[in-house]
DNA sequence: TTTAAAATGTAAATTTTTTGTAAAGATTTG
DNA sequence: CAAATCTTTACAAAAAATTTACATTTTAAA
């Protein structure tokens, strides 16, 4: 997840970069607005903006709406004026959320959460290792790479993905999967995926074989 | 808008129903949870919920959760407890906003906005990439051509740009549309549509076929 | 260590399922 | 009832799933 941080308060800057990457978010951040805006453009590995109203050069206001008139990335406005006037203007230009500050980070997170879930739907995106399972795109992402799965390659590693070292034998799979697969019909399924996933069978990073029982993620 | 309104305060209550009857909202007030939560599961015309955590009967993360358990309606805690643990709890039990008591009515009408503007797309015009949905007129615009669609067209075609590249099924879109659609009709329906965007099906600009699943428009 | 049976890996062929859509039929709307 | 919209049908085409066939690996017995 890759967050866009809007702030020229560089110590509260410091505060939430480090707040936010110790909980796995990237982030990137700003005191110019313009510089932000210039890189939005370009990138789209942005997932949020946090934005602070007071900046210089451009009035916050008018970079919440130039972000939205470019993309739906979720804006959050943390700003230190607390009144229902800017909350209506936020709200306005398209900002999902609105924080006083002062405000604990903790709350940010929260609100974030809230946010993810209703952008990426209420099932949200599970990360395991360097993959990421999306249920509602229906894909999985390796090391920022969307895999090109076919609908049971996708049962399979999802599964397979949410139980990290646990060996599923051919049966158990069919099982999870709600219809009768043939051994073999498995078996090819999983050289399918492994070819996808570049992993090497001679010393497998990401699917084992389990000689005599299954295979196994190897988490 | 249908509005369903769970609190026991009867004060509240009443300012609250006569406020939010100004904006045009039609409300639904219950003091008693389980009576509200009955309602909920046969009435499907409801659109948000707005939910006292301190409630006679029943705990109001509770209610939270059954009504999560059963539908994505959009619920706003309206609480007396101001405090990050409460905020924490609600958030993860799926509610979509929380506003501590005192609060200004007017707050909770931007905040309802918001979500609105979330759940059902951004109100007025809607960008997303080429494309315009001004739900007011019932069109949509390619790259400045209004496009001729039919009802149905135009509830497909909308439902997929709100959610760029998650994946509908046939049955999840019969769903959001309200009405039971054969699958070969909604096939019927999407080729129809990509007829009039002049989308190639070889390699697909705006609709893409997720074979065994259904379909997304890719964004 | 050798060896044969059992299990796995996978390219290629085959079968099955799903999808695209023209055209016909049914339904709704003005 | 005529026109527009929606649904069903039917068949071709595409894609995925499965089977086959053979090479390779693993295991355990000789």
């Amino acid at each position: 997840m890759n967050i866009f941080l809007i702030e020229d308060n560089l110590v509260m800057q410091e505060l939430l970069i480090e707040y936010l990457q110790n909980y796995g978010y990237s982030v990137e951040a700003f005191d110019d607005p313009i510089l932000a805006l210039e890189k939005l453009k370009n990138k789209n590995s942005c997932d949020l903006v946090i934005l602070d109203l007071m900046l210089p050069k451009m009035d916050g206001f008018d970079v919440c709406k130039q972000i939205r008139a470019q993309s739906n990335i979720p804006i959050i406005i943390s700003s230190a004026r607390d009144n229902l006037g800017d909350k209506v203007v936020a709200f306005e230009h398209g900002a999902d959320d609105y924080l006083a500050k002062p405000y604990e980070p903790k709350e940010l997170l929260i609100r974030m959460d809230a946010i993810f879930r209703r952008v990426n739907g209420r099932t949200g995106v599970q990360k395991i290792g360097i993959f990421e399972i999306d249920d509602n795109k229906m894909q999985i992402i390796q090391d920022g790479h969307p895999l090109e799965l076919t609908k049971i390659e996708y049962e399979i590693l999802s599964l397979l993905l949410r139980h990290p070292n646990q060996v599923f034998s051919r049966s158990l799979i069919s099982q999870h999967l709600n219809q009768e697969l043939k051994d073999r019909a498995i078996d090819m399924h999983i050289s399918n995926i492994r070819a996808k996933l570049f992993d090497d069978i001679k010393t497998p990073m990401f699917i084992k074989s389990i000689w005599g029982v299954g295979y196994k993620f190897i988490g």
